[in-house]
DNA sequence: CTCCGATACTTGACATATCAACTATTGACC
DNA sequence: GGTCAATAGTTGATATGTCAAGTATCGGAG
């Protein structure tokens, strides 16, 4: 036979509108990956807008959680966001504010500021669990296990394809 | 036997360093998701960099150039890029600013906005052509074609059971 | 102890995103 | 023809990210 399906044109080039296929497999994976995830983090922010705070808000605050007692300082933070330390001050001074966050200078290291999930961030956070876990699911709902399982492990790959 | 290796801390919950497993499978393919794709978008942001043009512009550019003579309205780039307008019609402005794209009123409905891409932004464009393709290659330096495809595919199913 | 490079932020400036509110048109109904 | 809801954009305010530049502190060499 000559083909089973081929190029049919694919479901992200009807999404975008486009008349041309694309370029090649890595120039789809990589705008199917931007914009899936611009996707679930929609979803994400729907989700969290009762509560009045944003993802990456609510990303610092979990991370904060995991840390327990002994917090975390500002860079550290930052690392495991993935992201530069000016935005995680500004976004620490919001937090604060608000009182979801304390924090303060390190007396082993003075040039460090340790971060703490104050109780009322703690309040919040369980507030959050049981819609946060319906996100989740959402984000999966298209997909058997397997395919979760499957879809976990390419992406694993191309971080560290990338790394 | 036992097990085979079950749930054997996965690789994202190491780059995490966070002690505890993921809450689900959905959890965990929803962080995946958000943070791999910040790696990818970092590395596009990079690659674009000497051209001083930001990935989002990038995108409004190529949507442009697809377009061809008759453009697109506002609304209809919005829709494209999963975006709210209020952020179009700014990044409009800086782009027009740099003579990389042109706008006019349409005359068959006074309230739209028409968007062009200009000579000059073609050539910009032409420029960034072969680093694009080397930054679409990076994103999937870790996966076989096979292994794209199947991407692609996972992808596109959790797109379509969010919409 | 002092100088100096490295580390850990912080601040300023700009690009993105989002929501809410406002303006200009359009198109349909009476 | 006039009223009015819907459509297309723009503007203002806030949150996020990024880079460049500045401040405070640390730690080691002399």
């Amino acid at each position: 036979m000559l083909m089973a399906k081929s190029s049919a044109s694919s479901a992200l080039q009807k999404e975008l509108k486009q008349s041309k296929p694309f370029r090649s497999v890595g120039h789809e994976a990589s705008v199917g990956l931007l914009r899936t995830a611009d996707v679930v983090r929609r979803r994400w922010t729907e989700t969290l807008a009762p509560f009045g705070i944003t993802v990456p808000q609510y990303n610092v605050l979990r991370i904060l959680r995991g840390a327990g007692k002994e917090g975390l300082c500002t860079l550290e933070l930052a690392e495991r966001l993935i992201e530069r330390a000016p935005g995680i001050t500004r976004m620490l001074d919001r937090l604060e504010a608000r009182s979801w966050v304390r924090r303060e200078r390190s007396v082993d290291d003075r040039r460090e500021v340790r971060c703490y999930l104050t109780t009322q961030g703690m309040r919040l956070l369980a507030r959050t669990d049981e819609v946060a876990d319906q996100a989740d699911q959402a984000a999966v709902l298209g997909l058997s296990k397997a395919e979760g399982r499957e879809l976990i492990q390419l992406l694993d790959k191309v971080r560290s394809g990338l790394a």
